[in-house]
DNA sequence: AAAAACAAAAGTGTATACACATTTCCGGCT
DNA sequence: AGCCGGAAATGTGTATACACTTTTGTTTTT
C-alpha cells in the first residue's frame, strides 16, 4: 500500500496550495487531476482524502473537492492551539538545547535573511513556517515535528488569505531574537518571545481580505 | 465524495482497536474486511488510509494494512506533546471557566466512576480519554478538541498495549482533584494537577508487557 | 422576456477487473 | 531429514466501468 505515487500528488497539489497558487475555494475535479498528473482518478481521490484530513481540502458529498478556506474563527483557534504547544515547547528546548542546535538554527534564520532579501515569497512562506517544525525536529520529538508540521501547513493557508506583506520581515526578526534567547538558555524568556510572536503574527492577519477564484490547470502549469 | 460507508468503517475499526479487541500487530486484510461489512474492497481501502493517517494503522507497501503497534519512544513522545498542550490548556480553561463547564465536568467524573464500578473496562478507558477532549470542547475551540482527540486515541492503543489495572482508578481521583482545581479557579494548580495527572498516567505505563495477535472475524463479531 | 421544465453533459461514488508483488506450499535436491 | 527453488494461491496497487447526482444549457410556457 502507500503508493508513493499517491504522495507525490500530495505534495504536489500542498505545495500548490501553500504557496497559493491554488486559491482557497477552487475546485479541484478528480479526472482534470488525473489527466495533469497522468494517473487515474483513483490515485487522485486517495490524495484528495488525505488532504482533507490535513484541512488543506475540503470535501463535500456529490459535488467534489475544493481548496479549504479557513474561517477567521478557525484561524484564530489554530493560532491558539499553535500558542500553547509553541510556547511549552519553548521552554522545553531551552532545557535541553545543544550547541549544534542553536547552530542549526541560527543557519536557518540565515536562510530566511537570504529568501527575504530575495523577495522569494513561496520560500519566506515555507521558511517562516519551517523554523518552528525545525525546533520540535531538534528536540527529538517526531510526533510534535508531525502535529506541529500539519498545524503550520494550516497556518500556511491562513496566511496566504491574510497576511499583510511587510508581516514577513518582523516574523523573521522575532525568530532571531528567540534563537536568542535559547542561545542565553533563557526560559522565561524564550516561552514570552514565542507567544508573543505568534500573538504578533495572528495580529497582523488582515481578516477582510477577499480571495480571487482560479483555474487548476494554471496553477499546477 | 466523503462517503459516510467509509465514515462507519473507520468508526468501527477504530473502536474495535481502541478497545483493543484488535490487537497491535493483527493484519488487516482488505477483502476479508470488505466482506465483513458488506462493501468493496474501495471503501475499505479508503478506511485504512485514514486510520493510518491518525497513526492507528500501519500501511507496509505491498504486503498490507496492520493494527498499530506504537512504540516505547513514540508513546513517550505523544504523552510528552500531550503535557504541553493540555497543561497551558488547563490553564486556559481556568480563565474563561463557567459554572455549566464545571458542571459538565463533574457529570463526566460521575460517569467515569460508574465505569469503574460496573467494571466495564471498554468504557472505562473511552470516559478516562473524553475527559480531555471534554475540556477542549467547553473551551469553544475545535481545532483543539479534534487535535486532542487524535492524540488521545493513539493513547488509548499506548494505553492498552502498557495500562496496568489499577492505573484507571487513579487516573479518576485525579480528574475529580483537577475539576476541583477548575472550579475553585486556581490557575497554578489546575496546570500543575494536569502536568502531573499526565506524568502519573505515563509512569504507570508497563513498558515490557507482551501483546498476542489476533484475528479479525472474532474482534469485529 | 423571465421563469420553469426538461434533456444533455459532466462529475462523483462504488464496484469490479486485471497486473503485479508477496506469501504459501510442495517437490526435488543436498 | 532439512533446505532450497519454483509453481499455485492469496493479496495488494491501479485502472476502468457503471450507476446515480449535480450542473448546465435549451426549450417551453406564462
Amino acid at each position: 500500500m502507500e503508493s508513493s505515487s499517491t504522495h507525490l500528488i500530495v505534495q504536489a497539489l500542498t505545495k500548490a496550495i501553500v504557496e497559493h497558487r491554488l486559491h482557497p475555494g477552487s475546485k479541484l475535479a478528480e479526472q482534470k487531476l488525473a489527466d495533469h498528473f497522468g494517473v487515474s482518478r483513483t490515485l487522485v481521490r486517495q490524495a484528495l482524502l488525505q488532504l482533507s484530513q490535513h484541512q488543506l481540502v475540503t470535501l463535500e458529498p456529490a459535488r467534489g473537492a475544493f481548496v479549504a478556506a479557513p474561517s477567521v474563527t478557525e484561524a484564530r483557534q489554530v493560532f491558539t492551539v499553535r500558542r500553547m504547544l509553541e510556547s511549552e515547547m519553548a521552554r522545553a528546548f531551552v532545557r535541553q538545547v545543544t550547541p549544534a542546535g542553536i547552530k542549526a538554527l541560527k543557519e536557518h534564520v540565515a536562510r530566511e535573511k537570504r529568501a527575504i532579501e530575495q523577495q522569494d515569497a513561496p520560500g519566506r512562506t515555507e521558511l517562516l513556517g519551517d523554523f518552528h517544525v525545525r525546533i520540535a525536529e531538534l528536540m527529538g520529538n517526531q510526533v510534535l515535528a508531525q502535529l506541529l508540521g500539519q498545524l503550520i501547513s494550516r497556518c500556511a493557508l491562513i496566511t496566504l488569505m491574510y497576511q499583510t506583506p511587510r508581516a514577513a520581515v518582523h516574523s523573521h526578526a522575532e525568530h532571531a531574537e528567540i534563537v536568542r534567547a535559547f542561545a542565553a538558555r533563557d526560559e522565561k524568556l524564550a516561552l514570552r518571545l514565542m507567544n508573543e510572536h505568534l500573538l504578533h503574527v495572528e495580529e497582523n492577519l488582515a481578516f477582510d481580505r477577499k480571495i480571487p477564484s482560479n483555474d487548476i490547470s494554471m496553477a499546477l502549469s
